[in-house]
DNA sequence: ACTAACTTTCAAAAAATTTTGAAATTTCGG
DNA sequence: CCGAAATTTCAAAATTTTTTGAAAGTTAGT
């Protein structure tokens, strides 16, 4: 397969999986095109690769810049703007679960605290339902919390060679 | 705050939840539903709580079954289907994830090995950055794919006990 | 301070997804 | 095997999300 070709794939695939993340098509495909783009890229390089529209490539650039994923490059000499993705990819699976915690796990057990609070009798079988079932999610949320934020804290190497022999 | 609100919240949150998750609201709100009632709902339960159409309750309850999420219940002398939500968020944890990781990161990882093998110079830069980056992705996706089949067979008090140990 | 280059905004249009509901199909008791 | 009850299908409608592009705003060199 043609390195062109490739990339197109490569592009257009991250774009498909990134639907299933609840990340918009085009925000995922601006990031793989500057994963696989070895200089820096201008939004007009962008638009013209993925021919998409200047607002909607100004967006979803300023909504990768919003998740840490991809930075604002200053070239001595020129008045445009370059844009280039952050290529260390453990680096970026861990912002992406940094930001997605903050944004949605956290307010998912913030809502799950105040929902166990429930006024009612436990014997009637509709509190006890949803008491359990509030707790038990909460339990492994809060577990997940924890386990998400040392995983924030690690280091690759660590990640990569120690969790495998723990996990047997 | 009263049971019928708490479920209200409830269910209304987590199908909020599950739109950024890819997954649509109302599936996500029949799930959150089931899984608060203490006896199986019918369709027409389920149509009446919601407030949403027959063909719609039909289709969500059809696609959470495929997901193993949620099971019908012949009661004995009755005609009507029940659907009756599995209960251990554990178990709903680890078919949720053994279902995703079979429909993306399978896929995803038998591409990411196509695209690897591009032809073309390493010494091209272009060429090299589209490798690397596709092998890294690749070296995460492999070590993801291992870790979520031995937490897929593992038991939870496996996970909440010696994982917190191990993670220090 | 002017102006041309560049960036951002946002209302309207387009596209994608979800929902409806009526018709078709299936199921089961008698 | 009939018919009523229940389930499923699916084209059209409604809704939501994304995209466009022109206008407004900003910036930096002279």
């Amino acid at each position: 397969m043609k390195l062109t070709e490739a990339r197109q794939q490569f592009i257009s695939s991250w774009g498909a999986f990134g639907t299933h993340w609840g990340i918009n098509r085009t925000m995922a495909q601006i990031h793989a095109l500057l994963l696989v783009s070895p200089e820096a890229l201008t939004q007009d390089d962008i638009m013209e690769e993925l021919d998409i529209s200047r607002g909607n490539t100004n967006m979803n650039i300023r909504e990768l810049i919003n998740w840490g994923l991809v930075e604002r490059v200053l070239l001595p000499g020129e008045r445009k703007e370059y844009f280039s993705a952050e290529k260390n990819m453990w680096k970026v699976v861990k912002k992406i679960v940094k930001e997605r915690k903050k944004r949605e796990l956290e307010p998912m057990l913030q809502l799950l605290d105040k929902l166990e609070e429930v006024e009612g009798d436990k014997r009637d079988k509709n509190v006890k339902t949803f008491i359990d079932t509030v707790s038990s999610i909460k339990k492994l949320g809060r577990q997940a919390d924890k386990t998400l934020d040392i995983m924030i804290k690690a280091e690759e190497s660590w990640f990569i060679g120690s969790l495998m022999k723990i996990f047997k």
